[in-house]
DNA sequence: TTATTATTGACCGAATATGAACGAAATTGA
DNA sequence: TCAATTTCGTTCATATTCGGTCAATAATAA
């Protein structure tokens, strides 16, 4: 028995029962154990098995389910933003201090970084209710309260940044261009995460792929303060790499 | 059975039910009460389940559901609470500006002054999201955010308590007595408490009958930094004469 | 045939998973 | 409140599994 045909038994077992141990595996195939480990290791490269201590699972049954069910507004880009801060939480590393600001982009990395070590620094109300009572530190930035928003603001909240040094720093905006740079629709948040990132050694911007260059009515920063881009699969690769020429790192 | 499956079988069990008895799981897994409660503990940290005392939870049915609120904490002398805050909402003119600290009592106040037309200066967590949304504008202090005390605390609160100047300030302690002045059980509730006394054009103490002439362990201010006292009809006119006599504002 | 390459197998140190024991901490019930 | 019971976390020991290297075998080409 040579390897195609030991692949398609171990994947039609897989298929089958969802799992498998080695030993079974060198039963079936009648090989030994090393190749079996081979045979798996092959197949975990080609991401069609994950293996376990002593076997191997079907990759989707493997994976982490998504730990909380979100109850938000009815958000067209739901999917979208949640996917980008699934991969933005994975730049967070336990220890670290981060700027979290007020969009509701930013706000779905909430739930991907509720069991990590970390200070989050915020203005923004519904991020603290979210994160209150997990892993992570807390520090709120104070200032007017914006119900509309929910988010403090105003030159109190912009000193009380400034106060603050932070490792990394995750922002939205409601649209981005070459030409223009971020733009916003509003003054008094785009003047908070303004101030997020001259206060952060690394700045991500989070935006779904709807807003990339497209532009808002407000320009309040050129694009050179951005760090990285985060964003979701459904972006334009052309125009992508036209940002990554200016020295911004790209993530989709 | 490896961990991926013992996982599945875990999630799949929560799923169903809610909750789990280790002993439970030790039966369906065939595994060691050690190993479930490693499983139980990786499985907690990725924030997929919520350890229980010999089990685990479905972290949305563990949770809090209202993370920031008073309500069911301390319902200890509530009656006596809500009276001496009416009594203190009447002092509580529209186009004033009132500090409120973070204490328990003073929280009942927000129900008295929701259709006043004031700026509300507050660390506290409860207070700020019970006036959200009315006609009450708020300044929010920052600082580090204490779970336990639902309030944010420390040197950046402080700082930011000093830059504003309050028409009247309204706070509460866990004690006062002639003899030893205002008490606390928490350093970092009576240092917010404080520095609103000083920011502020008058001074209110809310305290209940209860712990008047009766000492916490840290003294954090003398008598003379209030000007008016409001507490609740139980207590001792005796006792409330002497601090009559030395220039405090009796009212109850 | 001979040399070369690919596949397979065996060995061994390292890494991981599991289990048992014991003191510490939390829960329960009086 | 206090004591008894249960449960938790840490440490140590054991067993299993993993990955890398080297040797043996099979397949292929010159």
């Amino acid at each position: 028995m040579n390897f195609q045909e030991r692949k398609l038994k171990i994947l039609a077992l897989l298929d089958e029962k969802g799992s498998v141990h080695a030993k079974e595996l060198m039963m079936v195939l009648d090989a030994s154990e090393i190749t079996v480990r081979r045979d798996l290791s092959v197949l975990e490269n080609k991401g069609l098995i994950t293996r376990t201590h002593g076997g191997a699972m079907r990759p989707e049954l493997a994976k982490d389910p998504t730990p909380i069910s979100f109850k938000g507004k009815s958000n067209q880009n739901l999917d979208k933003k949640t996917a980008i801060c699934e991969l933005a939480s994975r730049f967070i590393k336990d220890g670290e201090v981060i700027y979290l600001d007020c969009g509701s982009t930013v706000f779905q990395i909430c739930q991907f970084i509720k069991t990590k070590k970390i200070k989050v620094i915020t203005n923004s109300l519904p991020i603290l209710y979210e994160l209150l009572g997990t892993t992570v530190s807390i520090s709120l930035i104070g200032g007017e309260v914006d119900h509309e928003r929910q988010a403090a603001h105003g030159k109190t909240a912009i000193e009380q940044i400034g106060k603050y040094q932070a490792n990394k720093s995750f922002i939205s905006t409601d649209g981005i261009s070459i030409a223009k740079g971020l733009t916003s629709k509003s003054e008094i948040e785009s003047e908070t995460a303004l101030a997020m990132t001259k206060n952060a050694d690394e700045v991500f911007l989070l935006i779904d792929s709807t807003k990339i260059e497209k532009d808002s009515f407000l320009k309040f920063a050129p694009i050179g303060i951005i760090n990285s881009l985060i964003t979701d699969k459904y972006s334009d690769d052309i125009i992508l790499l036209k940002y990554k020429e200016l020295g911004i790192k790209i993530y989709k």
